[in-house]
DNA sequence: CGACTCCTTGACAGCGTTCAACAGTAGTGG
DNA sequence: CCACTACTGTTGAACGCTGTCAAGGAGTCG
């Protein structure tokens, strides 16, 4: 239906999340059943959304049903944090999802009265989103299926904070969306990493990994260049 | 040799950018010659940079030497506005290209004390920064590599304001390494357009466009979806 | 049980890359 | 001025990675 169910939002828990540098700040429980739209693209930016339980894509979606998931949001982070004046995203929980919810309007305000804090904080939140989304051109323009599928592991291994079972909240076709593939391709380069001994796919829909040789990922996870060790072109 | 060559830095030409909101502040002018570099990936952000003449990309580069660019500055453009403690990309001169520069410190101290007509240009600076990322990411994760290039022309043929003659300033492989592409894919998609009436390309280096049918081009830089008419998905 | 979704795997095709040849241009030094 | 070299761009041919299409198994839910 993808209709905005939300609890009571009368019932207001008082969160002082450090974003705000020890203001205290209200924040809303709100819970929103698998697939469910939370904001759609250019609607007005009207609150931003901290994750307590769940997971979240934001995509874009051109005029022929191609998708590009720009990021997945997991418990604790922090999303809707568009500065301009509505978002650029649709936001959708990608299963059952609860997230706290407060007001832009006292965020900025706090941030236009010279809260320096706050300030601070809000350009930290911004500068982590410009970075991934940066790291994420490098790695959709110019790296393989292979390695954006171990890059994808390592990311979520890392945000999960290395968990001995890794359970993905997500399906193939969501995968192959932010990766830029197809959920075949992501299927078969699973196999391959599978095959090669790094890890194992268990679980009853395939969606919990094992990770048995984090290196043997890192070796196909590509790195940056480094200043002190100019890059050769290849070609 | 990459070495940054700048004209004298004491003169200083007072130049109030309405970043400022009607603040003056202090611009120093420098000239990097092509390919010089302008700022280093993980270098501390000191300065901020507007283009007078020229045209500069910022990238990323794989330690085996594969590039990203992410972006084309041209005149007017404000560049190195990262929010962290470093630049996060390389900048370099396309080609010969005069800058003013104004020291970043004195950009954010503005901001902290609550100039609010400063914050909001700068959050709105930032907010077209993310906006163009974003759209990128959906081009290269999505498109093909025709409707890549026609983006791209349609992008240049917009900032530079639609000239009868467009001059790019940049190689066929500064536009694929932009793109995610090889150079002779561009240069093969250039071709097609230009077997389709869509456009000439013509100057001693192959670097200047005459777009015929700008319809015709839009036609194969797609478009996003909108929400009144929903998309099918295609799969 | 039946319909549906999700995932894997195989066969094949196609788009874009790779490799190569060639032409035009710019820069350099004699 | 001209030869020489390096760089840039176009085009062709072949390859290969990834997409497309299809089949089948496993899990979920009413």
């Amino acid at each position: 239906m993808l209709i905005r169910v939300g609890s009571n939002p009368t019932n207001r828990p008082r969160c002082a999340l450090d974003l705000f540098g020890g203001q205290e700040s209200f924040w809303s429980e709100f819970k929103y059943p698998q697939s469910a739209e939370i904001f759609g693209e250019a609607e007005p930016a009207d609150y931003i959304y901290q994750i307590r339980k769940g997971a979240v894509r934001t995509y874009k979606v051109l005029s022929d049903g191609r998708r590009q998931i720009g990021a997945f949001h997991l418990p604790g982070d922090i999303f809707g944090t568009e500065n301009g004046e509505g978002h650029r995203f649709t936001a959708e929980a990608v299963v059952d999802t609860t997230v706290w919810i407060a007001k832009r309007r006292s965020l900025f305000a706090g941030l236009a009265k010279g809260d320096t804090p706050a300030a601070n904080n809000v350009r930290r939140l911004v500068a982590r989103t410009l970075e991934h989304v940066e790291n994420h051109l490098l790695l959709l323009g110019r790296q393989t299926a292979l390695e954006r599928v171990a890059a994808f592991l390592a990311e979520m291994d890392r945000r999960l904070e290395q968990p001995a079972v890794m359970a993905l909240p997500m399906v193939r076709r969501d995968i192959a969306d932010y990766l830029g593939l197809t959920l075949e391709t992501v299927s078969r380069a699973l196999s391959t990493l599978r095959d090669q001994g790094i890890l194992s796919v268990t679980g009853p829909m395939q969606r919990e990994i094992v990770l048995h040789d984090r290196s043997g990922l890192a070796r196909h996870a590509l790195s940056l260049a480094t200043r002190a060790e100019p890059a050769e072109r290849v070609q």
